[in-house]
DNA sequence: CCTTGATCCGTCGTATGCGACGCGTCGTAT
DNA sequence: ATACGACGCGTCGCATACGACGGATCAAGG
């Protein structure tokens, strides 16, 4: 047994990573909820606000820009392409190259797109005090830090 | 445009809390990849070790204790079961309820479920000083409240 | 020219995670 | 007795998320 207080605070951790997920995707998520203002899911967001500011790119590079793995941008992206809001297309020089793009349609959809995919944490970050942003970056830090060690 | 530097922190904060959830799951799970250690998923090993320590629980009871949902925790015991791990056992008195209790097997899976779901970070912290550790919960109530404000 | 390796892509299988839905069951009120 | 609401459960559909696999393509070397 490595330490009791050690378990105890690995519980409260993983707890409030768990609520922490949960709060930040279901908010402008809620893809088959009551009812979701774009019906867009947040890594949807974020991969579409990733091309337009990032400009267009290859699954592979999209995935990067996520840190998700390919296979899951691919499906991402497949979910995207049937709504029409981004398309494929073959690189002409280099055929194993699929550029994804966002469509015109895309515009309909600015109201989510407007602070990003991270909406809501980005005003509760706004409304926060220096001091407390920087306890939050801290603990993350040095959570990081240690599991790294 | 609410603030530049929130959307950065925001950023960060999702890229880090991202990365965790990556650290803490994919360490005692691999279930398909190129060999995990029980076949046990973190989900699996939290639902076992919550079963062991505080006892058998219906399974709307156990979805209250790992903080998920029903249809989660519902599917999470369809795959124990499947490998004879837990069992699901009406209630006579009312027959709403199933009551799932562990097995004779889940002893072979002892080493992975000695130090429960978190052994990692449990390691990790038992390691961080108790300032870290402060720093650490700090910073993740701080990031609680900000959202719940 | 043709093999070899590297790279990108799509697909498959599996697990998590959620909400919604329908069913059976129990307690209570009519 | 019956109707009704509340509750627990299983199931379905959907969206992540990953590793593994095979196919296609290109570059470099034989």
């Amino acid at each position: 047994m490595v330490d009791n207080t050690a378990f105890r605070d690995a519980e409260a951790v993983m707890a409030h990573l768990r609520a922490l997920r949960q709060e930040l995707l279901t908010t402008s998520m809620e893809p088959t909820g009551d009812r979701a203002r774009s019906g867009l899911t947040t890594p949807q967001i974020s991969a579409v606000h990733s091309l337009l500011t990032e400009g267009p790119a290859t699954v592979t590079e999209l995935a990067r820009r996520l840190n998700l793995s390919h296979s899951t941008t691919s499906g991402i992206v497949d979910r995207l392409e049937a709504r029409g809001l981004v398309s494929r297309e073959q690189d002409a020089n280099d055929r194993r190259y699929t550029r994804v793009q966002v469509t015109a349609p895309v515009h309909q959809y600015r109201q989510d797109l407007k602070d990003g995919p991270y909406g809501r944490l980005t005003q509760a970050l706004a409304a926060a005090s220096p001091a407390e942003r920087k306890a939050v970056l801290d603990g993350l830090e040095t959570l990081r830090a240690l599991l790294a060690r």
